[in-house]
DNA sequence: CATCAATAGTTAGCTTGCTAAATAAATGAA
DNA sequence: TTCATTTATTTAGCAAGCTAACTATTGATG
């Protein structure tokens, strides 16, 4: 910390791509494990947690967006959590292509059931962290991506 | 906590393994399309890179250690390149069960190739950040992966 | 020497990301 | 109105991570 030898961005800068990876890996592992006995998984959760945050009675299309993952992907997710009776979809009566989401009243209770297995990983995994670390690293985050978008995108403003 | 206005650590802070989840797919869509002429994708790549950087005539078990992937996963990437006469396995006389590591001539080629077209990756995803905001970054990294090992693990000295 | 546990690697099958192509509805031009 | 294009969603199948269970070899122990 207060010597500045060869240090580590010399060191792991080369592969924080990989580096990424791995803690995601060990995070969805970790999430897994606390909500599995509640039958989620990392993805389902998401997605619960997504619904609540963009709001019931969104489009699919919004919510892919909002999770930044690609359509087919939300589809299959949210066919398990239709057949586990967590969220229903309804077609929107102004436009006939549209499915619009909704929480059964017992998926709604279990993103509140959720929320606190999920708040205590969160703990853990920001040990030793302080609030100005984090803080850097979440812009260091946020400009990672506009990068690496802008890189996949050369030629469009938004994504 | 800081008494400053909601900043970037409230406002993303709870959803930063999403966020690193994005952005490690973000880079590997990039990754791929920087490799996919020369008949790479991120995972084959990422093997040579360590193979290269841990060196020939190791064990498997010491390259996944080194990927933080688990075997089976490096098993199938290895057929993927041992078919395209990068790699070549061969098995140890002093010990029956090993499999070591080693290039053929034109993978040795390859990851020289290959180093250039992802060095611009990089040197694009770093865009506009400094060495500290780096350096610092790559400290937060380390912190969490420890964290959430400790986690999974929870009563093991090592990984 | 025979047997049993540990280790290296593989195979099989699940998850959840992706892209490409199909379906269905809305929109716009002829 | 009718036909082409665009948009929302689904289906099908690939990529690469995982765990569980199998095989083969080593090494320890009676």
């Amino acid at each position: 910390m207060s010597d500045k030898a060869p240090a580590l961005h010399e060191t792991l800068r080369p592969s924080m791509g990989a580096a990424m990876g791995r803690i995601h890996r060990l995070w969805r592992s970790a999430i897994n494990q606390a909500v599995g006995e509640l039958g989620m998984t990392e993805a389902r959760w998401a997605v619960l947690l997504h619904l609540a945050k963009v709001g019931e009675g969104c489009t699919q299309q919004v919510l892919a967006d909002e999770l930044a993952i690609e359509m087919p992907s939300l589809t299959r997710t949210l066919n398990q959590l239709q057949e586990q009776e967590l969220i229903e979809r309804r077609r929107d009566p102004a436009d006939g292509r549209v499915h619009t989401l909704w929480f059964t009243p017992a998926g709604r209770q279990r993103v509140a059931d959720l929320a606190v297995h999920v708040a205590k990983v969160r703990e853990q995994i920001y040990q030793g962290l302080s609030t100005e670390q984090l803080d850097a690293f979440a812009e260091v985050l946020l400009q990672m991506e506009t990068n690496v978008r802008g890189m996949l995108n050369p030629g469009e403003a938004s994504a």
